[in-house]
DNA sequence: CATGAATGAGAGTTCATTCAT
DNA sequence: AATGAATGAACTCTCATTCAT
């Protein structure tokens, strides 16, 4: 049972971390933007170290759920599913943008071993569910023969290269450092709408 | 001119940053690793922060002039020159892993101001290129009308998502741990051949 | 309230700083001579610059209060007010010669601009008490038409002077280095003797 | 035989010492601020310290020949004699304000015996000679039965006060910041009237 | 259960000095 | 004779963590 102090922490952690870099914050920091003692980190969670796991599994289940229940459905047709991954991701991602930080700031450096595998196994997951979506596709003539790997990396990549900076996203996109185009919901539908024309042009025969 | 110390530094500290991000990596880790005095780097680049603007700017410019290069070409069509793009691109990030790392880990966290503005600088540089190859492209009517920014995300991002996490790339790929995606010849021309396959498909008419 | 810990640190600081000076002096000398931890000073303090401000605070209203005392009796004579203080002044800086050095070491340097300033001040106020003593005692005609502010630095810098050096100052009285003339009370009644008469000589009609 | 360039050295080391103070300054500084190379000063005083103590060798006779000249000439009675010493004193500190700082700043610290005991040894001349002087006086009933050693504190002292801090100098004159009294002639009669003044006053019959 | 006080370890940086040239 | 490069030692300060209460 996470109590609600331990919540209260870990998502003022998770706003550091994504600010800062793990190793770039310091617990000092952590407990005056939480508003908690200094030694209530190692009280409830043991140590830093131990914090950044608890927030990824606190928080690393944030797409399943909604993933194996499109895989399941099945009144729905292939591309169906993809589109609605492809919503349901995007509106995560975008909800989500300091987690989904913490997260890649994790994964760009191959440190804290078994961290950095916990990581890479829920995304795996994710993953794993939209290959067999697509070579379903595949074996169902309705896709052409793809690389389902790389397709991935292509749907996930764009959503992440958007995340990377909001100073560089709102370069690209010709706006100034005010917009914050995480919570635009007219970017997110752009978004959405490139994600799926670029897959479906190269999915569908 | 760069003397052979600086960049024997320079280069020890990429690897250490691409493996334990900036903060993680210590003066006297990189002064070891590099065989050094712990006082060299100070003696050189003045700072930690300063060592970092100083790799960056050795190193930053290394997928200009081929760009510019390619953009200028006038016996070249718009997909021909993209073409060129992805190969030089892909092939200039496959044989940089470890600073492309350190760039997207910094372009990551907001910190770092002015380091951060300097990085996107050059991303900009890039992508705009690529935009106007695009746009022209489809005043020609040979490519379709697409969202030229996003475009340029998911080029740049199915690239970025391969590079993110070798475990990851090993993963999906089901290569076991020992397996180097990054120097490996056929999957270079794997994900080649995957980003012009789905480029083309979405931007020829 | 300062804690007995702070107070301890700060008179061990006084001790050091008047033996090697301030720059001279490190935090891990304080902390071994102190007998705390080196992080003490600055969890204490802050830093260390900030550690050589709370001394001052800490001391340096070492002589108001008396100062006012005498300035405000309305039973005393000009010249006994100035006598009064003479002794008092005396006592005091004989009694914390540790404190008095540290404070004309910074005089002494420019640097620190605002620590400079607010020694200067307490300083000047204690010169301002003395000087409209003079003063009034001038309008009155008990005193010779002086130069109030010289014979101000007079007085203080004769007791600096015997202050300045121990060394010096046993070698000026004959005496060995083993004599302490801080704690001498016949010392300390021969140096009032001296001011006295030649301040009385100076100033009495 | 001193060089030009170890002279300049000193002269550059002089004013910065007086700014920073012996341990305040770095050498860097000091090769900086003189415009020569780093090693320059280790290759010409040995170390950092010597360098000190080489200045101090240099500059510190610089009251005596006058003072001996003074003592030896017996066509002067003992007040014009004091009356000469106090001209010149006054002359030659307000003439190196820098160097008169370094010399004090040593003194206020016990540390560096060598040192210490040295610069002690030039002002007990100093003093030595102005002592016999006034027992002359005293012999010879035309001064009054003085504390001699505590009549050259003063007379000392009160220069050296005003020597302290230009600031508390021009706050006791009401002056502003900008005005340097060291140089000032006014200023260097007043103080000279001064010291005649109550020398005279405690001294003669 | 919660915390302010305290700490050892290690951070980045500066230092006076040395040495090959 | 003079110096740029290099260095070990020491600096101040911050860190994550512990512990008595």
């Amino acid at each position: 049972m996470i109590t609600d102090k331990k919540e209260h922490i870990m998502n003022a952690a998770i706003e550091l971390f994504a600010e800062k870099g793990f190793e770039g914050s310091s617990i000092r920091d952590l407990a005056s933007r939480a508003d908690v003692n200094v030694a209530m980190v190692n009280y409830y969670f043991g140590s830093k170290d131990k914090l950044f796991e608890a927030i990824v599994e606190y928080k690393a289940s944030f797409m399943r759920g909604k993933m194996d229940e499109i895989e399941a459905n099945k009144t729905l047709t292939e591309i169906e599913k993809i589109d609605l991954i492809i919503e349901n991701y995007v509106a995560k991602i975008l909800s989500n943008p300091s987690f989904h930080r913490i997260l890649y700031q994790e994964l760009l450096m191959g440190e804290r071993e078994a961290m950095h595998e916990n990581i890479v196994k829920v995304f795996v997951r994710n993953i794993t569910t939209l290959r067999n979506i697509i070579e379903q596709g595949v074996k169902k003539k309705v896709f052409k023969k793809v690389d389902p790997e790389l397709t991935m990396a292509t749907l996930i990549g764009t959503i992440n290269q958007v995340m990377l900076s909001k100073a560089m996203c709102n370069m690209l996109m010709d706006r100034d450092g005010s917009f914050d185009p995480y919570t635009d919901l007219v970017f997110r539908q752009r978004l959405i709408k490139h994600l799926k024309q670029i897959i479906h042009s190269y999915l569908l025969n």
